[in-house]
RNA sequence: GGUCGGUUUGCCGAGUGGCUAGGCGCUGGUCUGCAAAACCAGUUACAGCGGUUCGAAUCCGCUACCGACCUCCA
């Protein structure tokens, strides 16, 4: 059971049962961002998609060695590889050395990650810092008669690399049609053909980022560094590559490209790909200018929702979707996913404190089975979620009297809750303390004596005043049976 | 225009050829001085048309609509 995972796999189209090259080895290699901006909703996804895969393969054992990467330069602005390097453009609008917005956003992009709860992975490493690797790589490919070198610059000759090898084989495309497709731009370019892609970029004199190579002072192309960084940090055999599906064409495909031509083998065994967070229908993304970065949700605001969102809510909304489905954003989609959320949480602290009775009715590994399966079937995290959800009936039940559990089942039940819910689902519970609020816990706990005590004499305007008083400062009172509870909204 | 994908109940969102995912919302109930919260229960949908089948939301075909990629994007 536990060595059955299935993953779909872009390459075949097909859910493919997971067998490493080297088991208990798993390479697994993701693209990261472009450190040009801060970190939005769709950063989010794709690095909670591969967060949970990373954890999930720890869970099942494997020795796993993540990889995920920062774009630093040689990401270019757009069509023809003509135009201006992404951070080179940043740091001219703002007046920064291009480093300095390479760390900026870098900073941010780790805080986010980490009030996300997303694991660091294995390495994080820099496209600045391999600039010789690249240019290794360059050579090889050169060297291998599939680029060529124009005027200081080098490309990649797509048409000869399609003589013997298939090009598009990832995202589906034909050649014909590509070269059908192309935009012709005006003026004379250095490429054989437009659909061939660049390696090496010589810089112009504006061009702030450079490093010398035998070609010219120049750069390294885009496609280039997750080849390189891959091949040198695990191998010519990688388990799995995955990214945001936007990156399969061109990226990935011009990735395989270039392993090939470097290497003569592919190198990725298993190509996964996350979708789009969409807003009414839209893909989220920059271009769009509909994009909410995560500082936003998290504290600052934004246009398209009236409250900030707990970082835990974003991470449980994005886990409340597969994968490979868009998610459609809305506040009240959000809303939605926080009070689901928080009735989990309750009733995990309700687990905790639960009574085993000497007999019970509860069976834990079914529900245990329910949720490998789920998470086996391709990361099904919402199915798991949805059997985690039957659970927590079952938990509210045996509190409240209706069903019972036996001691083996009530451990059991917490392992699986602890396992699933904070071990891979990555869940933390919520934090709420004073220490925003500056109200001491016993302050409050003493206010509350006095409305007991008003309470006990049928004071109820002086009782409703205390709690009416307590609400406007941000402190919800609960009423129970036996005494009161209280939190800070 | 080409390629690929989607259309599920008020909203988000799973899914399998027959056995009513789940969350939110809503309705009812329990609890309660009142309220809130919490809990329990109910809430049987799968774009349209045709086909295959004993049986299809699930497979096939056509139509409509939406989207992604084809240019930077997670």
């Amino acid at each position: 059971m536990k060595n059955s995972l299935h993953i779909y796999n872009t390459l075949s189209r097909k859910k493919e049962h997971f067998e490493p090259w080297q088991p208990p080895f798993v390479g697994l290699y993701a693209c990261g961002p472009t450190v040009y901006g801060n970190a939005h909703l769709g950063h989010a996804r794709q690095a909670v998609t591969f967060d949970v895969l990373y954890r999930y393969l720890t869970h099942l054992d494997y020795k796993v060695r993540y990889v995920r990467n920062i774009t630093d330069v040689g990401h270019l602005e757009n069509d023809a590889d003509e135009g201006e390097d992404k951070i080179l453009k940043k740091a001219r609008l703002e007046k920064l050395e291009p480093m300095e917005v390479v760390q900026q956003y870098m900073n941010a992009y780790h805080r986010n990650m980490q009030e996300l709860n997303v694991l660091p992975p294995s390495i994080e490493p820099r496209a600045s810092g391999h600039i010789i690797e690249q240019q290794q790589l360059v050579k090889k490919i050169i060297d291998t008669g599939y680029a060529y070198e124009t005027n200081g610059s080098v490309y990649f000759d797509v048409l000869k690399f399609n003589e013997k090898y298939a090009y598009g084989k990832l995202s589906g495309r034909k050649i014909d049609e590509l070269l059908g497709n192309t935009r012709t731009l005006e003026g004379q370019s250095e490429k054989r053909n437009p659909i061939d892609f660049a390696l090496w970029k010589k810089a112009d004199s504006s061009h702030i980022m450079k490093w010398p190579s035998e070609w010219s002072e120049g750069y390294p192309g885009w496609h280039l560094e997750c080849s390189t960084m891959s091949l040198k940090y695990l191998g010519e055999n990688i388990d799995i590559h995955g990214g945001g599906l936007d990156l399969l064409f061109p990226h990935h495909e011009c990735e395989i490209a270039q392993n090939v031509a470097g290497s003569g083998k592919e190198g990725v065994k298993y190509w996964m790909h996350n979708n789009m967070i969409t807003i009414k229908g839209q893909k989220m993304g920059r271009s769009l200018d509909n994009f909410i970065t995560l500082d936003e949700l998290f504290e600052k605001g934004h246009r398209l929702v009236s409250r900030t969102f707990d970082p835990m809510v974003i991470r449980f909304f994005i886990l409340q979707a597969h994968y490979r489905s868009t998610l459609d954003f809305s506040e009240d989609a959000l809303s939605a996913s926080e009070k689901g959320l928080q009735r989990l949480q309750d009733a995990l602290f309700i687990l905790d404190n639960l009574q085993a009775s000497s007999k019970g009715v509860v069976n834990a590994e079914e529900l245990n089975e329910k949720c490998i399966r789920a998470m086996n079937d391709d990361l099904n995290t919402p199915v798991l979620i949805s059997h985690l959800f039957d659970g927590v009936k079952t938990i509210n039940s045996v509190q409240e009297k209706r069903i019972s559990i036996d001691q083996e089942n009530l451990d059991h039940l917490k392992d699986i809750y602890n396992t699933y819910v904070h071990s891979i689902l990555g869940i933390n519970p919520f934090v709420k303390d004073s220490s925003t609020t500056g109200i001491s816990d016993k302050l409050i706990e003493s206010i509350l004596q006095l409305r007991q005590k008003a309470k006990q004499r049928n004071d109820w305007d002086t009782a409703d005043e205390i709690r009416n008083t307590l609400q406007k400062m941000g402190i919800s009172i609960k009423d129970k049976k036996d005494g009161v509870d209280w939190e800070f909204m």
